[in-house]
RNA sequence: GUGGACGUAGCUCAGCUGGUAGAGCUCCUGGUUGUGGUCCAGGCGGUCGCCGGUUCGAAUCCGGUCGUCCACCCCA
């Protein structure tokens, strides 16, 4: 608060503590994928704008509201990246990853924009990890995609996980459906509640989420889009679910799973955990199988998922980390000081972790800033070359040659 | 974009009905001319978010504004 400048709404900085954290969850995601034999991409923090108007849809509260959107000196429209399966796909067909083996397995991480209202779990800059499987229609994909989030969120050890099932459908079912589930909304309007009747237009699938006692009443009849699966996309459901039951991944099939991208179709997934907040989902995503034609590429069937790693590290609640260090080295006279660096960066080299103090204090403020720094051991050297090491959580003092200080550390 | 709560030292907070700021923790120094984590003493640190109004006088009342948090919408 003492400051003239605070960091945006809506973004936060990393401090030390948060940093390991964010690390620790980014390293558990790439240990998951690499064991997958997903490999990892990068694509830039922006793009065109288009890009996203025309891969995340124009309807969506994305595009519509939630945009960073800025011009260049060449009169660009570019837009900071809201999600990162539009960039990817972008990125497939731009290098032509369509002559690679099929599919191509990419995972990713970094920072996302969205200039929402920020709240718990909800941030301007925020940060996500994610998966792409591009080029299988295949429900073995499907399968893969879910399980391997499950697996991720499962090494992380994310308490109070759910994961929700459901299946869109190919645009045209799902197209055919809304009209439906629209016109029988508006056939028992008198029912529902004032805020469901003001969505019926822009999204009626709201209404299965309704705690209001008339719109719930009149929802338990209501169509289902599940229901109204053709052929097809039953059957790849189905077999999504046979082979889920089959990996041992628990599910619960939600019926009104609403995905907030235009893209998906089929099969969409979403894990919650309830001990978010408001915003409880942690990570979801599902199958677009129309993204890569819709984007110019050659039609392709694709699935991925993305999860909040501020989302992850809300579930978790870890605890801060304490610094630690293997040694740290004081010493008695300052003539002794001109040897510490070279000392220092000799151990380094030895794989050991090695501190010593930068601010002339005298042995006592050394050995304070030793303890600090969560020192296992502290060496004080004297002008006489003998050195003191002492093991800071006993106390136990000893007499020890400069020589020896590595292996002693080590064990 | 809408609603609610809040905004005093780096952190957590106190400061009743107005008389121009305080605690604990942290940090620095000393008690210990070569020894940390306990203890004791001292010190650094605040335009009381900002602007305006009421008043002899405002951290305290009023208005506005900015910011934070939570919720709605929606989503990671």
């Amino acid at each position: 608060m003492a400051g003239e400048f605070q960091a945006p709404r809506g973004t936060a900085d990393l401090l030390p503590e948060n940093e390991e954290a964010h690390r620790f969850v980014v390293g558990t995601f790439r240990k998951v994928t690499g064991r997958a034999g997903f490999r990892s991409i990068e694509t830039p923090a922006f793009e065109d704008t288009a890009l996203f108007q025309r891969g995340v849809g124009d309807s969506t509260d994305i595009v519509r509201k939630e945009m960073f959107t800025f011009e260049d000196k060449g009169g660009r429209s570019l837009t900071l990246r809201p999600e990162g399966t539009a960039p990817i796909c972008r990125a497939w067909i731009e290098h032509g990853m369509n002559k690679l083996p099929q599919p191509v397995k990419l995972a990713y991480e970094g920072s996302f924009f969205r200039h929402e209202r920020p709240q718990a779990g909800r941030y301007r800059q925020f940060h996500q990890v994610g998966i792409e499987v591009i080029g299988s229609g295949s429900p073995l994909a499907d399968a893969e995609a879910i399980c391997l989030l499950d697996a991720f969120l499962a090494e992380l050890e994310v308490p109070d996980l759910e994961l929700h099932l459901g299946s869109l459908g190919s645009p045209e079912a799902r197209q055919e459906y809304l009209t439906e589930l629209t016109s029988y909304l508006a056939s028992r309007e008198s029912e529902l509640s004032e805020e469901v009747r003001d969505r019926v237009g822009s999204n009626p699938l709201r209404a299965f989420d309704s705690d209001d006692e008339g719109t719930s009443r009149v929802m338990e009849e209501a169509p289902l889009l599940l229901d109204r699966l053709d052929g097809e996309d039953r059957e790849h459901f189905e077999r999504v679910r046979e082979l889920l039951d089959a990996a041992g991944v628990g599910y619960t099939v939600d019926p009104t799973l609403v995905r907030g991208l235009d893209y998906y179709g089929r099969t969409v997934f979403a894990f919650t955990c309830d001990r978010l907040g408001a915003q409880s989902e942690i990570g979801g995503g599902g199958r677009y199988d129309g993204l890569i034609a819709r984007l110019g590429g050659p039609d392709t069937p694709a699935i991925g998922w993305a999860a909040g790693v501020e989302r992850i590290l809300l579930a978790l609640d870890r605890e801060a980390v304490a610094p630690e260090l293997d040694l740290f080295l004081a010493w008695t006279e300052d003539s002794v000081a001109g040897r510490i660096p070279g000392l220092a960066s000799e151990l380094r080299e030895k794989g050991i972790s090695v501190g010593f103090d930068l601010a002339e204090r005298n042995l006592k403020g050394q050995l304070k800033q030793a303890d600090r720094a969560g020192a296992r051991w502290t060496a004080i050297l004297a002008a006489d070359d003998s050195v003191e090491l002492k093991e800071m959580e006993t106390g136990d003092q000893r007499a020890a040659d400069l020589t020896d200080l590595a292996s002693i550390v080590a064990d």
